[in-house]
DNA sequence: GATGAATGAGTGTTCATTCAT
DNA sequence: TATGAATGAACACTCATTCAT
């Protein structure tokens, strides 16, 4: 059972089966599972798992970090290859972004947990680390539109963090336990009963028409 | 220890008691205190909580309503006082919404806790009956504004909605544990040390830029 | 609200109410129900239940009695009827006894929880009462079978004790959950997995077979 | 505090000590004591209980199987004694099996409570296990019966089966809360008032005379 | 490093019964 | 008598984390 130290190789490898395991049980329930379940899922000892992660939540951080710097890596695509005019340039973020944001299902699941639970739990470091993340690639994505446009220098930062904002309050605002989703037809729930997709599209275009326009 | 059946009043006086109780606990740890410690802070047998409601969620529930109806009310204020350009009213509202926003501290950590945690154990028909007065309030907001303005019908709506999102999303984005606060200064989380208040006014002002100048 | 004192009639109309409702929710689920569930099938007050019943087994004591008091008067009916040969008079009884139980569905899962749930919480007074008649009836009947056979005083009663207890250990060994029996055809179970009246009805003619040939 | 993981004979020492625990606890009160009184009984944690049992059902289900087994065990020593007439191996078997059955006696509280509460949160896996032992059991003791007698194949189980059903059913109605016993003399209820154990051996010995002499 | 046994805090909810009107 | 609000005891089970081997 002991084992010689892991090389830096076996480490992140460890840690990359865990962190698949974890993704794939909170894809199926969008639910934290327990270490144990984790553990099982990566056919390693619940007690191994603390090797890699130093708490529960520290998985969960590491999953939201990697799936919020794709969204971003999709952001700063979008964003070199926008077309000139304002109103153009608007339409053609919000489908990119939009796009990029579909190929990680569980971010915004993830993201709606960070503050309320995620965060309970979280040993300072690594929520550092995470926000230093975070901040270094909206600054850079911000850099990336600053750079092609007449935007002043900060208002490219600006205008993704509340890009990012938008879409995560308008997720939690849109989404619904699965039970509920057929009762929303009821005659004064309309309001509510939309596709995020689509009003998040035309939410984004909104603004980003506002921020180009000054 | 009044024994009788309870008439309106009566009832409506109990549940405003545990509410009472509920929120000043929140508020002192932002996080859901046990039913235990709610009953007590009420002066009741636990057990008598559940004559009012059937849930411990369903009490932050119904916090989170009436926060929630108080923003709108001032938003609909805010409104029906904006002045006539685009820019100039875009201004107005930020200014009054934000307002709106101070005189509630819960309504955002209570937000934040809904998809991820309120409603994990909210009977169905408490959270239709949520999720019902939330689109209504949203819904009359919106026609207010609709009336007063060049803005096509649902429209109004749909930028409240936004704006909401808006909102809840930045405070997430922007909200962090007392433990963390000081240590953002570091280099590298300048993009993330802003002030919400100071942020979200501006970010509201971008959005309702855009969606008057269509 | 408030009633003037109910004469015996109206007395006897609530209990039978009551004991209509209980017995209604344990034949649907097979478990005491709680006595809120009782008065509000009843049509009720919580508080009104014990007005004629001092403890929810009290109820379901009553309703064990009547089933009891028919399957005993099942049995004399039976034993009215009996041919000569003790082999004959062995079948003919068992064939009426089963009858008659089939008569009483609820009789054995009441009869199964006596000692284990409804004794737990039962007034002395009550289960005396409960025990009193049910010597009665076994005695009544015991006489009766002693009456027209060979059968020496003592030993008709003896022998309904034997039979009934027969019923329910037997009842006891072969009543499953029913999302257990279809597994029952496993390799290893088929000794139990057995029809309960068809045991019984071969049980009790044995039993009846060595008391009538002594 | 052993920490490291446990052989087969830890794991069946742990699994004992709980058992010892839980059964002294039975017996003291006969009702199932909380999960909290036997962990604290066998000197561990109360999750520690969970290691070893996955219900606390599980574990009474654990010491009435011991207790069957024993019972059965002492049945099979009867029979291969048993004489050659039909009324003498009647009388045999009726005084070995109520010996046996009194050196188990916690055997009947405990069967006594399986269907109305052990099984209401029994694992179905649990239960199965059960169920089989108890059928071999069974089988092979009537299997031993029809060896050394003139059975037919079948009918040694059947009557090992029907006098088990005899004994719970038997035990089940005249076992009383010990503060009913000394008001069974009045009057009325001399039928009830007998003595378990000399009950049994009569009636067993009824049964199998009926069964020997077909 | 790996394991998994041990820990023990933590909690929402149910429910029989009482009793002030 | 009828009502139903109030009571508060009772409890199984989960689970993140530790740490002896």
């Amino acid at each position: 059972m002991a084992r010689p130290t892991l090389n830096d190789d076996e480490r992140a490898q460890r840690r990359t089966q865990l962190l698949a395991a974890a993704h794939a049980l909170f894809r199926a329930t969008r639910e934290l599972p327990s270490v144990a379940r984790i553990a099982e899922a990566a056919g390693v000892a619940k007690g191994s798992v603390y090797n890699s992660f130093s708490t529960k939540e520290e998985i969960f951080i590491a999953l939201l970090e990697d799936s919020f710097a794709g969204l971003l890596a999709g952001a700063v695509d979008t964003i070199s290859a926008l077309p000139r005019g304002a109103e153009a340039a608007a339409g053609a973020f919000a489908d990119g972004y939009v796009a990029a944001l579909s190929r990680f299902p569980d971010l915004l699941p993830l993201a709606g947990m960070t503050n309320a639970v995620l965060e309970k739990n979280l040993p300072v470091d690594a929520m550092l680390r995470f926000k230093t993340r975070l901040a270094a690639g909206l600054g850079a994505a911000g850099e990336a539109l600053e750079a092609g446009r007449r935007i002043a220098h900060g208002d490219g930062t600006d205008l993704l963090l509340h890009t990012w904002s938008l879409t995560l309050g308008l997720w939690q605002a849109l989404d619904y336990p699965a039970a509920i989703r057929p009762r929303l037809r009821r005659a004064g729930l309309a309001v509510l009963d939309r596709d995020f997709v689509t009003e998040l599209r035309a939410a984004v275009k909104v603004l980003w028409r506002g921020a180009l326009t000054t």
